[in-house]
DNA sequence: CAAGTATTCTCCCGATTACTGGAATAGAGA
DNA sequence: TCTCTATTCCAGTAATCGGGAGAATACTTG
C-alpha cells in the first residue's frame, strides 16, 4: 500500500469517531450513557426520541467505537466503550466552551454564561471534609437511578422534581452545594436558581459526576 | 428559556466542534496545523487538495472553533486555536485506535498494526540522556520547515526524501530512533523500514512531536 | 411447544445538508 | 493596472437525518 492511501485510510478511521461526536442527539445520548448503562427504550424516552431514531443513533455511536452493547433478556443495554470515551467527551466540551464562545455571539450566550454562574471551586478533598463536618450539604439532583449507580460520598439524592418537597425540611441557614451529571448539566443550574429563590445560599459544584469519576475520586454506589 | 431548549442549544454548540472532527480531510489539515502555522496554499498542496476545497474546510474548522487565522500580505495563515485543540486531536486518535480496532477488521488492519510496530518506549528523560551520551541517534523525518518550527533537542533533521543520502554517512553500528509529526504519522514507519532494509537497528519513537509538546517537554526551535 | 408480548432492528421515504471542483470575485501589494 | 492569494458562487453528486411500518428476536404464558 502506498503512503498516500495508508494515510487516507488512517484519517478515515479517525473521522469515524469524529462523526459519532458530530450530532447533538448523539452527544446527549453519550451524556446519559456517561452516567451508566441504559436500555434503548429508557434512552429514547429521556432524550425525547422515537425508538427507531434512538436505535439508529446508538448504532452510529457503536460503529464509531464510542459505545458497546450487551443483551439482557429483551433489553439491550448500551454503555460507553471505556473510561477514555468519557474523557474524550469531557475534553470536547471543555475545548468547545473555551473556543466557540470566542467566535460566536450566539454560542457565547449559552457557553459563556455557564462559566459565570457562581460555582464551588474548593478542592475535592476539602469538599469531602466540609460535608463530613456538616458545614455544607451536598445535593445530587440527578434521577434516583443515576444516583444509585454512583455518587459522591455523603451526597443526598434529591432529584430535581423532589426539590420543592425537600426544601420544606431544609433549614434556611444551610450552605448547599449542588451537582448533577457533568460540568454542563443544566439541572444543577435550575436547582441553584430554585434554592436561591427560596432564600438559601446555594452554589453549583463546578464539575459533575462525570469529571469526578474521571479524576479518580471516591465514588459511593447504591442507595443512601 | 425552558430547560429543554437550553439543553438542546448546548448540545448543538458541542456538536459544532464534533462536526469539525468528522471529516478525514479536516483531520489531515489539523494534523498539519499541529506542527505550526501554515498558509492555505501550502496546506492545499501538501494535503493534495484544490485551494477552494482547502479554503472551505479551513473555514469549517474555524467556525468549529478549532483553528484561527491571521493575515500577512496576500497570505492567510491558519493555526490551531490553542494547545487544548492539539490535546483533543491527540486524544481522539488515541481513543479511536483503542476502540475502533476492536469492532472492525478493516480498522484493525490500519490501526492495529500501528500498535505492533516496534517502538522506543523508554522514558523521555532517559531518551534525552542517551542522545547526549551518543548511545542513540534521533532522526526527525519531517520537512525542514516543520523541524525548524520546533523539534526534540538533539534530533537531526533528515526529511524522508533525504534519508537515502543520509544513510551513506551513517555507520551501520548506530542505534537509530525516528519520529515525525505524531503517534500516527506514517513517515516514521517508512523511515524505520528503509533503515532496517539497509541493515541498521532502527525504532520508531512511540509518540511524535505533537505528543512531546503536549507533555510539556523541552522543545528546540530553529535550524540545527 | 405454540401463541402472545415486549423490545429492538431494518427498510423505506422525503427533506436537508455536506463534499468537490471549476469559474468568477474580492483584497492586498507592487 | 497587474499579480497573486484566498474566498465565494455554483453546479452536480453523495451522504445524513428523522419518522413510520413491519420484521426479527427473545422472553413469558398457557
Amino acid at each position: 500500500m502506498g503512503q498516500r492511501e495508508a494515510k487516507t485510510a488512517l484519517y478515515e478511521q479517525f473521522a469515524r469517531m469524529g462523526k459519532g461526536l458530530s450530532n447533538p442527539t448523539r452527544l446527549e445520548l453519550l451524556d446519559l450513557l456517561a452516567q451508566g448503562e441504559r436500555s434503548v427504550e429508557v434512552l429514547a424516552s429521556v432524550a425525547g426520541l422515537g425508538t427507531s431514531t434512538a436505535s439508529l443513533h446508538l448504532q452510529a455511536l457503536k460503529s464509531a467505537g464510542l459505545v458497546s452493547s450487551r443483551r439482557e433478556g429483551n433489553f439491550i443495554h448500551y454503555r460507553l466503550s471505556g473510561e477514555d470515551v468519557g474523557a474524550l467527551f469531557s475534553l470536547l466540551r471543555k475545548v468547545a466552551t473555551q473556543h466557540l464562545a470566542e467566535i460566536d455571539r450566539a454560542a457565547e450566550k449559552y457557553l459563556g454564561e455557564i462559566l459565570n454562574v457562581s460555582s464551588m471551586i474548593v478542592g475535592q478533598a476539602e469538599l469531602l471534609k466540609r460535608i463530613k463536618g456538616g458545614e455544607v450539604i451536598l445535593l445530587d439532583v440527578r434521577p434516583t437511578l443515576e444516583y444509585n449507580s454512583g455518587h459522591i460520598p455523603g451526597a443526598l439524592s434529591v432529584p430535581l422534581d423532589n426539590l420543592g418537597t425537600f426544601l420544606k425540611t431544609l433549614s434556611k441557614k444551610e450552605n448547599v452545594v449542588v451537582y448533577c451529571r457533568g460540568a454542563y448539566c443544566v439541572m444543577a443550574y435550575d436547582a441553584v436558581r430554585i434554592l436561591k429563590d427560596s432564600g438559601r445560599r446555594a452554589q453549583r459544584l463546578q464539575d459533575g459526576m462525570l469529571e469526578w469519576r474521571l479524576a479518580g475520586l471516591p465514588v459511593e454506589i447504591g442507595a443512601a
